[in-house]
DNA sequence: GCATGTCAAGTTGTG
DNA sequence: CACAACTTGACATGC
């Protein structure tokens, strides 16, 4: 800690880390809005996209007033929450942008979060939820997934997102085997969505070490966690990780995105995997600090903790 | 208003 | 063997 020279300008700058929140607010008034299944299938179709298209409409002002938000604050990334346009792929509910009734007003406000990101040089990201499983044996959850990805490639084509994040999923007993897996269905995707995929070490399976292979088979950028590293390391260190997650972003000329959180109830003891609130200031990596990249903050108090990491990150 | 149960989906490890 | 956790609560219902 003693390089940090406090003294104006002498002060050790940090790399031009750029700081990103993860889908929603804690207390700034910005809400995103959902539906459910079992909720319109009560209702005639017609009145299933009226209801869909009010929350269609309502999440694409959302999005605009949070891209607002964070270039007041000096926010650089942004993660968008899978159900943006929710139940889209729904087998009962589903349905396409030009069904919903205000569909030419929510694409325009998508077009003005890309304009207005891109302007104001603010990372989107999606990130799939747990069901989205390319490595899976069944073809009926891997059919699934893929439809979802083509859902979430479309919105970060729409919105000029560049990253969409899965994990490698499930082992099944055999990482081999459900990479091998992994990497034929990927073969098979629209080269649209191949372009936006990457890949993240988790807390229990498939380590950096795991996947750095499966990366530089596919030209596929690794996410690189450090907290599902510290959760599950395998044998490499945060140096090591950190390093060879870089190249897989740098051989593309693409800046590298990183995920950092703290353990709910520290290191020692209990379970570290849950998320505290803030960030810990000793667990953001010191080989991070001048580095360009992105970090998500993965933190139960959202933009406070994001805010507070980059005081901190200025001291 | 507020508490509570429910919501499309898969896999893993814990108690 | 049920259940929480996972990148993340929000919504609907009933009092």
């Amino acid at each position: 800690m003693k390089e940090r020279i406090t003294k104006e300008g002498f002060r050790r700058k940090r790399g031009r880390i750029r700081l990103g929140l993860c889908c929603i607010f804690r207390k700034e008034p910005i809400r995103f809005r959902s539906t459910t299944a079992k909720h319109l299938l009560q209702f005639s179709r017609s009145e299933q996209l009226r209801k869909l298209s009010a929350v269609c409409l309502h999440n694409s002002k959302a999005l605009l007033a949070s891209l607002e938000f964070l270039k007041k604050n000096g926010i650089g990334a942004f993660r968008i929450l899978s159900p943006f346009l929710p139940r889209y792929t729904h087998p009962d509910v589903g349905y396409t942008i030009d069904d919903l009734p205000d569909f030419q007003i929510i694409l325009n406000n998508l077009k003005q979060a890309r304009e207005f990101s891109q302007k104001h040089d603010i990372r989107l990201s999606f990130h799939p939820d747990q069901f989205i499983l390319l490595s899976s044996p069944q073809k009926k959850v891997v059919e699934n997934s893929i439809k979802e990805l083509k859902y979430q490639a479309m919105l970060a084509e729409y919105l000029g997102a560049d990253v969409i994040n899965i994990h490698g999923g499930g082992a099944y007993g055999d990482k081999q085997t459900a990479l091998a897996h992994f990497t034929e269905n990927f073969q098979k995707l629209p080269a649209e969505l191949q372009q936006r995929l990457t890949l993240e070490n988790d807390d229990r399976s498939y380590t950096v070490g795991d996947l750095i292979p499966v990366c530089r088979d596919l030209n596929l950028p690794l996410v690189y966690d450090v907290h599902h590293h510290r959760c599950n390391p395998g044998k490499l260190t945060v140096e090591e990780a950190t390093e060879l997650s870089l190249s897989t972003w740098t051989v593309a000329g693409r800046e590298p995105y990183f995920h950092i959180s703290s353990p709910l109830r520290g290191w020692h003891g209990s379970d570290p995997k849950p998320h505290a609130d803030f960030i810990d200031p000793d667990d953001f990596p010191e080989c991070w600090k001048c580095l360009e990249i992105t970090v998500d903050v993965e933190a139960k108090a959202k933009e406070l903790a994001v805010l507070e990491l980059l005081r901190e990150l200025d001291k």
